[in-house]
DNA sequence: AACTGTGAACGGGTTCACAGCC
DNA sequence: GGCTGTGAACCCGTTCACAGTT
């Protein structure tokens, strides 16, 4: 069986294909799938129904899992448990990954009870706000810090991903604080196209973005709309 | 000059060329960029500091710019106010879209106090949720509807775009009615795959999916994580 | 017979280089 | 000289067809 990863002589794993940006995007969407399916007590699925399930098609199914190795089993199909701990394994969810949340608002208190990440494996392990009256204020089972505490707060705690859910205006700096105190992965749902250097991943959440998007096609479709703005 | 779009001579606007995907999803970042730079009365703006802004680089802006016309000036630039104008048009953004919210639990609460939504012109015109306790409650100005009563009320208000907020459990159903419904555009933050007619338009924001895409490119930075799990 | 694994063909999107215009 | 507009080259990702395996 050949594997698209091998050992060097020293047993550090090397990948000799690297995995593609959006395959990487995709197995999350698989693992749910594969962890309902064990749910359910099913045991072996097929490319088909894994497709389905995960709304695309089955060759790019499997294609995708042929870049983890060679994990299916001809004329049967994919081990669900196997397949479940194969995943969460290249994803590294096989550890834990605490983030910290800056900006308690609106959204970031929404955020920090979200039951999703919690359910997945990610821990809100910090939560940080510029207001000084909020500073000391306890949000679930944690106490909102005081973000000029960041930077000692992070490190001590080996925080390596941050939310940033603060206003536009400020998530430029956030980040930049963030990076300063170790931060190496942000997700950022602030409006704004943050600069950080290259080795930091930023994915971004924008959800005006997302409605935009979706007036543009809405309006091709030429139903009839609302009123006229401003009238 | 000539144009990608050009009138029929029964006047209807017919575009040659259709804009590739991956420019309507860049299309509102320039526009908040272009509305930003409107602010502090800049009044022109060549491709690299529009791409420097919005987080590409020029060429790239160059052509996504040219799919809607020859907007810009060549040894200038673009004219700020006109871009704006035109990506607005463009998005169909000159026009009101109500929304409608469904499932107003924690992150839909979240949701329908966001302020980017009426900034950017998206207004929540109607919340529903499955609970008969809450059908009534008022949030913000609007009161909540039970899903019972979203067909009627959708249909008389013209809604056409819709949020599902709900747990991942009821998503699937929650579209399903929508569709009868009339929607044709879902943003959905429920963590499921949707399975809907073709004609509707889905987006997905899956806020765990980002976090564990997050974790994948973390891990292999091979940086010393938190605690493993478990212990 | 059923289903995976994958090289090869294909297509959309990005980048490049430069022609075109102010 | 400066900057846009765009065909052409390139690249990544998707799809396809089928060889390989149980």
């Amino acid at each position: 069986m050949r594997r698209p990863s091998d050992r060097t002589r020293s047993g550090a794993r090397v990948r000799v294909k690297p995995i593609p940006e959006a395959t990487v995007a995709r197995l999350p969407v698989y693992l749910r799938v594969l962890q309902h399916l064990a749910d359910q007590q099913i045991t072996t699925v097929s490319s088909e129904r894994l497709a389905e399930a995960a709304g695309v098609n089955p060759p790019k199914v499997r294609k995708d899992l042929s870049y983890l190795g060679s994990y299916g089993t001809r004329g049967v199909g994919y081990d669900v448990e196997y397949l479940v701990y194969q995943i969460s394994r290249e994803l590294g969810l096989t550890q834990d990954w605490p983030v910290a949340l800056v900006g308690v608002g609106n959204l970031g208190q929404a955020l920090a009870g979200y039951k999703g990440f919690t359910q997945r494996g990610f821990r809100i392990g910090a939560l940080f706000d510029a207001d000084r009256e909020r500073a000391g204020e306890q949000v679930g089972n944690l106490r909102i810090e005081h973000i000029d505490d960041m930077e000692s707060s992070l490190k001590e705690k080996g925080i390596a991903i941050a939310l940033i859910a603060t206003p536009a205006a400020a998530a430029q700096e956030t980040a930049e604080r963030l990076v300063a105190a170790g931060v190496r992965s942000i997700l950022n749902f602030a409006p704004t196209v943050l600069t950080v250097p290259s080795s930091i991943h930023v994915r971004q959440v924008d959800l005006s973005v997302e409605l935009q998007i979706l007036a543009f096609y809405e309006q091709r479709t030429a139903g009839r709309p609302g009123r006229r703005r401003g009238t």
